[in-house]
DNA sequence: CTTTAGCACTCGAACGATAAGAGTGCTAAC
DNA sequence: GTTAGCACTCTTATCGTTCGAGTGCTAAAG
């Protein structure tokens, strides 16, 4: 038994319908409710029967109605995804109003849209910084801190990549600081990071006074991608909107992982195209998550340089809306880290 | 009638027993599980009775057993806080274990002391980075990032105390920047925030070539106070460990103080002196925390820079562990960030 | 061959009554 | 002052019943 045009139509209804209610959605409801060509419900019913035994709908028990399953999902969003995913203007402007303030650190930038996003879709939104793959050094700059501990700055094309701080010899004044800072941005100026740690273990061989300050250099190098802490998670509450977390112990697990940087990474990893990549139920891979969806996707600065936004709620997640959501905003959080960023 | 030793000894039980088992507790539980010098069942219920009258108890319905008042926390608390608030060796252990690396950022220190402080406790932790309020500036330094802007490093007694991102006029080239910063340095070195406002506003005067440059690390400053945004939460899922947070609203609205910086500001504001601040049920002062209490403190770092830590949990939270955790934690973050310091 | 009306059947949710248990308050005795 | 004893109260759990939503099937109509 195939899947024809009336069968999808009738999920696509179902699906609608369970998304805003919650409620196991029976034949009857259908037929009245959304106008299938004024079918009578036994019709349904025996469509629904179909799309049972196709795997597009489960029943939690004999005399409840149906739900969709993790596949009718599925079929649900390839649907969307294939028709317009524009954002209608007034919620465009409901997503704008949390940008209205001057330009900041993309730390900031990052936040706000975590907030806006979640403020918008009513779903618990998740922001990663952007982050620089084959990224350029421009500028080197040690700043001295303290007698014994020096900043670190690595200007790049993209901002300010990475500022650690550097134990450094008491020995150092700030003109030593300072000189080798521009001998360093003579050196690196250009490089990746990749060729910038080769380059280090060279310098650091001639120049060999200052041995010690160089090898921390390039130890926080090193670790440079390591600790991109810029992960921002906005609506962490709207979770429990929901009564499908009403059960604290369920709850506690979701948010759990929210607080996991690992797992959270893990949720969140978009495909690096500019589609969007969505995660149904088990398809997030965790237990903890395992009746929620992830909807997730890479936004790019510059040509080799993305961050992630995503959402992530119950299964029976309104896509329809989140997915122009975050359409929307990865272009404007694009342009926004673009021309405002550091 | 007096509150007297025997009374206060059984409400102490009472309290005791409700903490662990959030169930309220009967006349017999106390006189058998508690031994307070085997009295009967029956002579306690007197006593509880008694107890109830000083508005010590309350009474959920008449055959319940009794939950303590609020105003027993806070008699048992000011008891607490007249012993010892030393924290068992075993348990620094466990916190110490969360700052083995090596020396980061304030906001890692500040994010590590949270998730230590939630993980031992079992609650939600709150930590604010320590704020300077007389610091004085030992370094200035204005580092580019791109065409038109740079970075304006304040190194202070303290570490970095600022990071703005500036705009700069395009005709600056990074060794006018340095010479600019050196200036500064010069300048400021030793200043107060408030004395550095006036005498930058002298200087660009002065330097009047630089006076867009100077107006701008002038505003960076000005604003320098306005933008901490360094509050760090760990363990936000540890709250619906508790049954008191078992129903999804009261969870819901608990979680979004959190979300809301002014909000979780107050909730935590603690007396700058040494001392605990202990706010229970409605002392937080917030309708949505009504039923939570929160026990927070200042730590220092120098003679005028102080942050504050602090746990939310139910009312009948631990208080007995929480203090002593809290207190140790207070004096180690004084530690890690006054010689770690950035 | 498809659709629909009709009807029997199923199963959970809601309700009410009952029983069990925990805890109190009071009284009377120690 | 303390305690044993007991009646009383109130909640929680349990069980059976009812109610209703919803299904599946069948037979008739289109």
């Amino acid at each position: 038994m195939p899947m024809d045009e009336r069968k999808t139509r009738i999920l696509m209804a179902i699906i609608d319908d369970y998304i805003m209610t919650a409620m196991p959605v029976g034949s009857r409801t259908i037929s009245k409710k959304h106008d299938i060509g004024g079918l009578s419900s036994a019709t349904i019913r025996n469509e629904m029967s179909d799309l049972e035994e196709l795997g597009y709908l489960d029943q939690p028990h004999t005399s409840a109605g149906r739900i969709p399953s993790a596949r009718a999902y599925r079929l649900y969003v390839e649907n969307l995804l294939r028709g317009s995913t524009e954002l209608p203007p007034d919620e465009a402007m409901r997503l704008r109003v949390h940008f209205d303030r001057r330009a900041r650190q993309v730390e900031d930038v990052i936040q706000s849209a975590a907030q806006a996003i979640s403020d918008v879709t009513r779903y618990t939104a998740v922001v990663t910084a952007p982050k620089a793959q084959h990224v350029r050094i421009r500028y080197v700059q040690l700043v001295p801190v303290s007698e014994t501990a020096a900043l670190l700055i690595l200007v790049t094309d993209l901002g300010i990549l990475k500022d650690a701080v550097l134990r450094v010899d008491g020995g150092l004044t700030p003109d030593h600081l300072h000189e080798i800072s521009k001998m360093l941005t003579e050196q690196l100026a250009g490089m990746t990071l990749d060729e910038a740690r080769e380059k280090i273990i060279r310098i650091s061989e001639a120049f060999h006074e200052h041995r010690a300050v160089l090898r921390t250099v390039l130890a926080a190098v090193e670790h440079s991608d390591a600790d991109h802490k810029d992960i921002m998670i906005g609506g962490r509450s709207n979770l429990l909107h929901y009564p499908e977390y009403s059960d604290a112990e369920k709850a506690r697990a979701v948010l759990s992982v929210l607080e996991t940087r690992d797992k959270l990474i893990r949720l969140m990893q978009a495909a690096p195209k500019m589609a969007f990549t969505i995660r149904i139920g088990d398809e997030t891979g965790m237990p903890e998550t395992s009746d929620c969806s992830v909807v997730s996707m890479t936004y790019r600065i510059g040509d080799d340089t993305t961050g992630t936004i995503g959402v992530i709620g119950p299964t029976r997640m309104q896509y329809a809306r989140v997915i122009p959501v975050l359409d929307y905003m990865s272009k404007a959080l694009a342009e926004l880290l673009r021309d405002g960023g550091t």
